[in-house]
DNA sequence: TTGTCTATGTTATAGCATAACAGGTCAAGA
DNA sequence: TCTTGACCTGTTATGCTATAACATAGACAA
């Protein structure tokens, strides 16, 4: 499961959540100690949160769920719980929602695509290396040099699609 | 000039603001006397505003330009412009920076990619056909259909990158 | 004129994000 | 052991972005 276009798919399908969100905890850990960030406790609860839910969430939501549980209840908790994360590629921010999702396959480079269903809300990665090189051939024939991107699509997810009755 | 490639490079060069400004927003009055929709002068100035600085701006910006002018200076006077004048797709919004920029080939049906100069604040619009493509394309492989997308890329223009040394 | 539609003005508030400082934990090294 | 410094968390306060809701005013057709 960590290939980026399998898993994309998997998130707008019935599935085991317990065992995908905990398998990619896993590997969110293993990243972690890789590169020598320290997940504590508040890092990790947000990163667990950000997997059960399975779709972006706004950083004051999260910060519900922490207050709830005993961490501290002021927005910078979540914000710098969550920042921490997107630095280290566990989760990213998704712009057009104002809100964050879990890396869906940590360790792999990799500047996401983002494929937001606007019915169900849930958000998927989908593979992003045939966009990033349009984008850089784009950029390139007027002489810019593209640093990051935020890709992100707004649609309908297929299950979503049969059910509108399509 | 209502080549989406060539605007592009332009965006980022010495040029004539008033001639360029001026040519685009000729034809964006006929795309909104052809759509029936109304440009009127708080719309009309907002447009212009954005148009002069040739970046993208953000809408309280826009706004205190306007109370100078002797418009409202409550923010919904500047939103609904600037709601208006996407809608119409006479801008865009730059989510990347919570802005707003005029978009400088009206009249083409276009859903948008950017180019944010890091350095200088300009913002190009690139030709977006490869990359939706490119786009829809991943989003298919997972059942996916795109309706509309953000794109928006961070990095040097050609002008910056020369004049930072490299 | 009257009614309707659209646009603008205004008040108030909701939602998103960060600066700045205080206190606590932990490990390395004197 | 004590100190120092790095890092994390908590807290206060504030700033920026955006919109809901209602009031006012102008354009236009019947």
């Amino acid at each position: 499961m960590t290939d980026p276009g399998a898993d994309a798919g998997l998130a707008f399908s019935d599935h085991d959540h317990a065992h995908c969100a905990g398998d990619t905890l896993a590997r969110a850990e293993a990243v972690a100690a890789e590169r020598g960030a320290r997940l504590t406790p508040v890092r990790r609860r947000v990163l667990e949160i950000l997997l059960e839910a399975h779709r972006a969430m706004g950083a004051y939501e999260v910060l519900d769920r922490l207050a709830a549980e005993g961490f501290g209840n002021q927005p910078p908790v979540a914000y710098r719980a969550l920042e921490f994360l997107v630095e280290h590629g566990l989760a990213h921010r998704v712009r057009r929602l104002n809100a964050f999702a879990a890396c869906m396959h940590p360790g792999q480079d990799h500047s996401p695509v983002f494929l937001i269903c606007k019915s169900c809300d849930a958000v998927a990665e989908a593979p992003a290396e045939p966009v990033r090189a349009a984008l850089a051939k784009a950029a390139g024939a007027v002489g810019f040099t593209v640093e990051r991107a935020t890709v992100e699509a707004l649609g309908l997810c297929g299950a979503c699609r049969e059910g509108a009755g399509a």
